[in-house]
DNA sequence: TTCGGGGACTAAACCGCTCTAGTTGCGGGA
DNA sequence: TCCCGCAACTAGAGCGGTTTAGTCCCCGAA
């Protein structure tokens, strides 16, 4: 025999299916004495209730979808989405939840997985990455109402929950950390234009660069790839106002810039300072270690989890929870400018 | 009205439900005009088959299982896995197979995961990393009958099919290429002893230093932190005879010994050369760049991906799949020993 | 003209579990 | 003693598909 049922189980201690059920769910119905017969068959022959059964009576999938539209070579670059996906995973397993994953091309077919998990009843929730600056899925998921948690914000994400950083304040903590320093012609390597956390960024510091009363600050868009971190560093370093501080979208295309500027024979931090917006082992082990803002991906991962659950468990209990804005951690990649001249 | 369901389509159209389950899956059974007819009418009602109806019936899950057992915090840590990942899902997406990811605490939790999702139907197959020396995982999903591709080998995967490279010959290559620059004192941060490759490359470097008549090699475990691979580094550097070169078995922990390198002064190339066994962005982006072992993960766990899917078209066809050796890429991190002493 | 064969389509069983409505039997109160 | 109420348990109807065993009808061959 294959599989054993509850059919099985009922027939062995004579018993209905419903008292099977009933007993192996912990639900009134059956007498104690009953129950414990029934999970002691249950273990001897080695049942497992069978989720796709159990989900077509509507029950949970015990699962929440997770869908990445983003070229998947990119994906395992950056520190951040390893680690956020650790961090959910962690705090989904202690509900026994588990993460369906796909990674597709773009984002209708992101929104076509969306709707495919949601009516096949496969996951009792989603997650959304990459906030975009106007983003269809949103529409989309608040149509088919499943449960959802975006990841960004504040605002824009709809009837949906969401767990987000203040972006904005803490590229103003960074932009006011240079100023005092003495820093005056700071530059931006931005990542994805598309996506609203960016846009916060280029804003933030457009703003605070002219409340400070410093030079404008130049923003240069990338795919957060170390190559076009580099190449933008490059680019900045070749102009003739060249910038004494750049702040970087991501610790990877940090790295890039802090090897690119070892390349072009510029002193970290004496002639140019780098701050990383965001942070990982790679910062610490740079040489010298970068500056960061550093915010605990994997603990901002649990929380997610953590709204994912209650709000699966509670469809009406919309949340926004907004976690600790990023601490700006001093290393060695930032000084004042023009330091080097003390030599 | 909820989700359409074929009975829904059948009313519509006036057929009965089998006549639409024939046309939605290119059955024969049903007349050209009634199919298209069908086809239109799901169309307008935006069906979509309910994945757990179908499992019911021992259709496909359209996943595959990925159970890891380690400390979630350490996962994100490591290209390593991220660059897996997401070479898996490019690889499964191309046939809508989606990833049903797990993190458990141990090996018995993982296997109870197996047992779980396979008598669910859950998923069609499971992919099994961080082969163990001796690993009660293969026997168990041996048992459960379900299809499997184990990464790592050769060997000792039992029946179940596998994805390996050969880390022993890529370990003396290592080797041959330190001792052919003059290096007579190797020693190597190896990564945790319970796996299985681990054990290989422990043992490669020990035979090769032999056969070679160089010192023997000493080999220190750690658990793949950049903070045991630092504090490896560091009693390696202290000790009275201090290796020449060292070879680490990550890519993280060969960054994190040099910046230790760095920070006791000892220069590198000229007084250490360092080898990465990884290869990853960090390796290029360092300074100097760290001399590699280079095998292209994303594209491994594409390799993975196409094992998996064609041990579960048939599930007979056992696959051993050799990946290619990784190739020994050489940048500023090695150099003959005593250099420096040119300067 | 009759019969056979096959294509088109239907009815209903089935997958494993949940859940509701209903039945039985027992104890206690009037 | 009778009846009520409740706990224990059963029967069976779904859930949304797939699939098998037919049924019906039309066409071609003998």
């Amino acid at each position: 025999m294959g599989r054993p049922t509850i059919a099985d189980i009922a027939k062995r201690v004579g018993v209905s299916k419903g008292a099977v059920s009933f007993a192996l769910n912990g639900r009134p119905g059956v007498g104690e004495a009953t129950r414990a017969r029934i999970l002691q068959v249950a273990k001897e022959m080695n049942w497992r209730p069978h989720s796709a059964a159990r989900a077509l009576g509507g029950a949970r999938a015990e699962a929440v979808g997770l869908v990445i539209a983003r070229p998947a070579s990119t994906l395992g670059v950056e520190p951040f989405f390893a680690q956020l996906l650790s961090g959910l995973q962690a705090g989904l397993s202690a509900q026994s939840v588990a993460t369906h994953l796909m990674i597709v091309e773009d984002v209708a077919a992101e929104m076509e997985i969306y709707r495919d998990w949601a009516s096949a009843h496969r996951v009792d929730g989603f997650i959304v990455v990459d906030l975009k600056v106007s983003d269809p899925r949103i529409g989309a998921l608040e149509e088919l109402g499943v449960p959802t948690v975006v990841l960004g914000g504040p605002g824009r994400h709809g009837s949906l929950s969401s767990v987000w950083a203040d972006d904005r304040e803490a590229m103003v903590s960074v932009v006011e950390y240079l100023a005092a320093l003495g820093h005056r012609h700071i530059a931006h390597v931005a990542g994805l234009p598309a996506f609203r956390h960016t846009q916060r960024r280029i804003r933030a510091l457009r703003d605070s660069t002219r409340r400070l009363e410093l030079a404008e600050a130049v923003s240069l868009a990338t795919d957060f790839s170390d190559a076009e971190g580099a190449a933008a560093t490059r680019a900045l370093l070749s102009r003739s106002r060249r910038p004494s501080a750049i702040v970087y979208d991501s610790d990877v295309m940090a790295l890039a810039g802090l090897g690119v500027a070892g390349e072009m024979g510029v002193r970290v931090p004496d002639e140019l300072s780098i701050v990383a917006f965001d942070d990982s082992v790679l910062t610490r082990i740079a040489h010298p270690a970068i500056t960061a803002l550093s915010r605990d991906t994997f603990a901002l991962g649990g929380q997610v989890a953590e709204v994912m659950l209650a709000v699966i468990a509670d469809p009406e209990a919309r949340q926004d929870l907004r976690t600790p804005t990023p601490r700006l951690v001093v290393r060695g990649s930032t000084a004042a400018p023009g330091a080097w001249q003390g030599d």
